[in-house]
RNA sequence: GGGCGAGUGGCGGAACGGCAGACGCGCCGGCUUUAGGAGCCGGUGUCGCAAGACGUGCGAGUUCGAAUCUCGCCUCGCCCACCA
């Protein structure tokens, strides 16, 4: 009889487990574990108030892996923290009277209890949360660090300022083509304001170079372009006036200088008023003016009409020696390359739309070979092939030559230079707004701006504010908080009121973890030693131009000053996808598409909601919330539930078996079958075995690419084979223990109550958390006999069956004397005969 | 406008250039149950009684053999976008 198990409830066991796993902190990293260590990292999260089922997804996968990785034998850390400073606290604040600090520690203690339900291997002793003094006192000291290395600065610019956040904003937290805040969607306006800049663009080549690191490509080409390097040249064209310097435009194309008949300048550009005549200067002052009181928006659509002003002075074009006219137009932007270009309208689009419109000459040089002017449109071909035609002693020269040559020449005249410029702009990291690190900096009327002293840090936040957005720091309001001291002279100075932006804080807090409670230090060199850097990290891919730039920024720099001695934070990074609404659409609040895990654990357990999360495909792809196949996932754990529990079982509806009890210790788990058993039962046991090493092999090598969906699936065939052995009688034998031992151990990852509970009840010694991976015997994953495909003109006809080790001579006859192979070849010899080892075998017929 | 990625059953998705559709959902049939639910067994790409034919967005190509590689289209998604 096959024995009653109690009915499969989560419930009854999941929470006990969890405590005691907690109790007996057995996911604590020991710094001085002596085993190799796993660093392995998941973003630590906002806590904007609740757990919803992305942060679920996201820490399921890296908890996954982090549990294989232990019990590979590794010391694993996997640590977990928050955040917390941010704007929707302060929001929160204003909307509902809850000061910040209060707001985000009740988030936090939430959150903290939520991660707790899920089954996570967490060390949750080395939490870090980023608006703790305890930790903002480090990224303080980093700012000063940074300070004093130079790299830190405050400068007057035309900033991106979020009229509803009332916030500056870093260039890489604009998007989209309306340029829109990232965090609430208003479009951004400019204001000229003064602002503290980390100088990320020193560190703009070492960017590009992830050479020594394992990134998804989309990763690293999003980065690659937003740092944005073209190589070109810096070319001088002289102003006609007598004792004005010459203009520099930067160029990415010097070989088509014979072509420039105009030069434009952006509106900012500081020769302008120098450069502009008396007679065109009222029109002039009126464009500058409009262009400075326009949007980014406006300025930068590319769907507008270009449009400019000449301000009446000429340049000298340095190749032709021609007077071309010197315009400004507001498509030529302040802040790349030069802020001036020479105008080529013939082999760019944009200056052939400016020149169309205001009857500018249009010349061109650089064709294909043999080629035609077109007409009606600019040449922008980039092509190998193309040569240079009315360019002087460069006629006829290949354009990527001359592009060399050019340069040469102009600089052998010293008119110009090869020169690189980037996309990528120094990072803004002042916020005007409460609920961040304040800038530990003074202002001496005497000796300038000083950082803090370091033995005065942190320089604390105060409860009391005035936080409504006004536009200017709400720390202003705080009058006690803005009286410091210069370090210098120590007469009164008055602090900085601005606060660090968010991403500052999560730039380092990695490295905070290798050593969180450190008093003394912002990380202790040994613990990063030990640690450092990071062997996987996860996260979401919209963090791809901000905190990844960020981080690697940091790491560099901070390398350079001799605070640490490695080049790169992560060494490999996984994007998991994002888990949408059930309408496809971002999760949110107010499209109440929002799914609650608390809801599903509290019907399913926690096992359930983690296995269905990764069943639901690749990790990496995410995808529409879609609870549909939940059961069928419930079904599965209750499956291994059952066969885990079977110790004996009754063969069904197959006459003539011996009852399968009289077999039970017969067979002792290792191959040593005994002889006379019946031959169905023994191929049975072999198969389960096999079936139990080849899931062994699969489900780690998945676990280990992030495969989570097949190497579930691959577990679900092994339960499958159980059912099917235990219906054949085979419970009790010890193939079958030794199957279901091999389950439990490979789901123990992904499933990790339910296996702890099935592996006590074996009277296994606990926790399965803490043995070994099951390894696998090669010989036993290969099959005794294998079935070959036989195509026939690589149409399948037909089927063998042979011993794997079956020479290429022997499946050839028999693949030819089969019938159906026969049928198509009508009697001739094939034309060919392809065979690929253990795969197939193809017949070719001569053909008709 | 530029770049990147993806198109496979009713659905989520499998498939080192080598048996397309693993695994699961759903559906159909059966067993069990007073019923509901749950569970178990079998079936399930399309057309066809069958033999068989056809099938991975569309069209070409490479190959003995293509979902997979190449080229050209179409559709969807993401990123960047007047960056000289």
């Amino acid at each position: 009889m096959t024995e009653r198990t109690e009915r499969f409830d989560p419930r009854t066991y999941e929470a006990g487990w969890r405590e005691r796993w907690a109790a007996d902190d057995i996911y604590r990293a020991d710094d001085d574990d002596p085993r190799d260590k796993h660093y392995l990292l998941t973003m630590y999260p906002y806590p904007s108030g609740d757990l919803h089922i992305g942060h679920w997804y996201a820490a399921t996968g890296p908890d996954i892996v982090a549990r294989m990785r232990r019990m590979q034998g590794l010391n694993v850390m996997f640590p977990m923290g928050f955040d917390s400073f941010g704007l929707p606290a302060e929001n929160a604040a204003i909307d509902r009277g809850v000061h910040p600090w209060d707001w985000t520690e009740q988030n936090i203690d939430r959150m903290r209890t939520q991660f707790r339900s899920m089954g996570c291997m967490f060390d949750w002793s080395r939490e870090v949360v980023s608006s703790d003094p305890s930790y903002y006192r480090w990224t303080q000291w980093l700012f000063i660090q940074f300070f004093n290395a130079g790299l830190a600065y405050k400068q007057m610019a035309a900033v991106d300022w979020c009229p509803k956040d009332q916030v500056v904003l870093a260039r890489e937290q604009v998007e989209g083509a309306d340029r829109h805040c990232w965090r609430c969607g208003t479009p951004v306006v400019k204001r000229d304001l003064e602002q503290w800049f980390f100088r990320v663009t020193r560190y703009a080549d070492e960017l590009l170079d992830f050479s020594k690191i394992d990134w998804p490509d989309p990763l690293r080409l999003m980065q690659t372009n937003w740092i944005g390097r073209s190589e070109g040249s810096e070319i001088d064209f002289a102003a006609e006036a007598a004792g004005v310097d010459p203009i520099r435009v930067f160029t990415t194309r010097p070989d088509t200088i014979f072509g420039a008949t105009f030069m434009v300048l952006a509106p900012e550009h500081r020769a302008v008023a120098t450069l502009t005549t008396d007679e065109r200067r009222a029109e002039v002052e009126a464009y500058v003016a409009a262009a400075r009181r326009e949007t980014e928006i406006e300025r930068m659509s590319a769907e507008r009409e270009k449009n400019g002003v000449f301000i009446g002075a000429h340049a000298i074009n340095p190749m032709t020696d021609e007077r071309i006219p010197i315009w400004i137009a507001d498509y030529v932007l302040p802040g790349y390359g030069t802020g001036a270009i020479m105008g080529v309208p013939a082999h760019d689009q944009r200056d052939y739309a400016f020149a169309v419109r205001y009857d500018l000459p249009i010349r061109y040089v650089v064709l294909p070979p043999g080629g035609e002017a077109p007409t009606g449109e600019a040449f922008v071909a980039h092509s190998a092939d193309e040569v240079l035609v009315d360019s002087g002693e460069f006629t006829g020269m290949a354009a990527a030559d001359a592009i060399a040559a050019i340069t040469e020449e102009l600089a052998e005249r010293g008119q110009g230079e090869a020169a690189i410029t980037y996309k990528i702009r120094d990072w803004l990291i002042s916020r005007q707004r409460y609920w961040g690190a304040p800038i530990p900096i003074v202002y001496c009327d005497e000796h300038g701006p000083q950082p803090v002293p370091e033995g005065q840090l942190p320089v604390l936040l105060p409860r009391d504010v005035d936080f409504a957005p006004t536009g200017v720091s709400p720390l202003q309001s705080n009058a006690a908080f803005l009286a410091g001291s210069c370090p210098i002279c120590g007469k009164p100075a008055r602090r900085e009121t601005d606060t660090l932006d968010t991403f500052v804080d999560s730039s380092w807090y990695f490295l905070r973890y290798c050593s969180p409670h450190d008093e003394t230090q912002a990380w202790d060199p040994v613990a990063v030693m030990r640690w450092m850097p990071v062997d996987l990290y996860t996260g979401g891919a919209e963090h791809a131009v901000l905190h990844f730039l960020y981080a690697r920024f940091f790491v560099k720099a901070l390398r350079d000053m001799h605070h640490l001695d490695f080049d790169e934070p992560f060494m490999a990074v996984r994007n998991q996808g994002q888990i949408l609404g059930a309408d496809h659409h971002r999760m949110s609040k107010s499209r109440g598409n929002v799914v609650n895990p608390d809801d599903l654990t509290s019907r399913f357990g926690s096992d359930t909601v983690r296995c269905f999360l990764m069943f639901i495909g690749p990790w990496d792809q995410g995808g529409p919330w879609n609870p549909s196949s939940i059961e069928g996932v419930h079904r599965f754990l209750g499956r291994v539930w059952g066969v885990a529990q079977a110790t004996s079982g009754q063969p069904r509806a197959v006459p003539g078996m011996p009852p399968a009890q009289s077999l039970a210790g017969e067979i002792p788990g290792s191959g040593g079958i005994a002889p006379d058993v019946v031959t169905a039962v023994e191929d049975g046991s072999r198969g389960l075995r096999r079936a139990a090493h080849r899931a062994i092999k699969e489900v780690g090598e998945d676990y280990g690419e992030l495969h989570f969906n097949t190497a579930l699936s691959k577990l679900m065939e092994l339960t499958n084979a159980l059912g099917a052995a235990r219906d054949d009688g085979l419970a009790g034998t010890g193939a079958y223990a030794e199957a279901v031992e091999a389950l439990l151990l490979l789901l123990a990852p992904m499933a990790p109550h339910i296996t702890e509970e099935l592996w006590s009840r074996r009277g296994k010694p606990y926790s399965i958390h803490q043995q070994a991976w099951p390894t696998f015997d090669a010989a036993m994953v290969v099959s005794e006999m294998i079935e070959l495909p036989v195509q026939v003109d690589g149409k399948l006809r037909d089927r063998l069956t042979v011993a794997p080790d079956t020479s290429p001579e022997e499946i050839e006859r028999l693949a030819l004397a089969s019938d159906r192979v026969q049928a198509y070849l009508k009697g001739r010899a094939p034309r060919k005969v392809v065979q690929i080892p253990g795969r197939l075998v193809n017949i070719v017929t001569p053909g008709d």
